[in-house]
DNA sequence: CCATTATATGCACATATATTCATATAATGA
DNA sequence: TCATTATATGAATATATGTGCATATAATGG
């Protein structure tokens, strides 16, 4: 429903989060350390998201990850991508992003990475 | 603010209300009366949506006029452009404003019309 | 089996939001 | 000037929402 995607976006927190997961797709404990969140927050945040068809999920091993739904209508994609390239709030997150998967951020990474 | 947009579109009262001034410029006492508002509602989310960059008002005589603002994102202005289009909840919506106007609606005709 | 790690959810609570009622402001026309 | 019409806003209230805390579930590795 159109209402129910504006209303998962209409929170700061939700955009940033959006942001991060248009660079790829994240599990929960790396966006809570980006966006400092506590983990019952982040994955109450995120399931919105998805509820709304702003995200999608999957589960593997003990990781949720989450990434941008194929359902998100190409008009709100263009304005989210354009917004977040635009405002330094999503753009700083995009760069803390990088700099934390890059040290440690979680414990593993992201995807089967080299011995 | 991107955020303040997105929270000006959650609500479903505020999308019907865009939905119709897409159409064409209108004053409150339309608005109300085609969703049923109560005058005080109806002016608070035209309020809400102004204050958001979603529309944009103007007073002549005794009636608030608001329409479509040109700050409203183009990427956005699709999107709804088309959710209206698609659903029955506005396009309803728009067929009672139609005959709304047509009959009497307001006391008065949006523009001068002829004697 | 047990400790650890990752995630989701029930409960409680503070804040935000939508709505109504009453009232203020302002323009119009008689 | 006064009644009417249109709109905005303060106060009150019910509901929704965001957040923290504690806990449940589940997978992993030792």
């Amino acid at each position: 429903m159109t209402e129910q995607i504006f209303k998962a976006l209409s929170d700061r927190t939700r955009l940033r989060m959006v942001s991060l997961v248009m660079k790829r797709e994240l599990c929960v404990c790396e966006i809570m350390e980006v966006l400092n969140l506590s983990q019952s927050n982040a994955s109450r945040h995120l399931t919105i998201l998805k509820n709304a068809g702003v995200l999608s999920g999957r589960k593997q091993a003990q990781w949720a990850y989450y990434k941008i739904s194929e359902m998100l209508p190409p008009e709100l994609y263009q304005y989210l991508s354009r917004t977040f390239s635009e405002d330094p709030l999503y753009t700083e997150d995009r760069k803390r992003l990088e700099t934390c998967t890059a040290a440690d951020g979680c414990k593993h990474t992201t995807m089967g990475d080299s011995p």
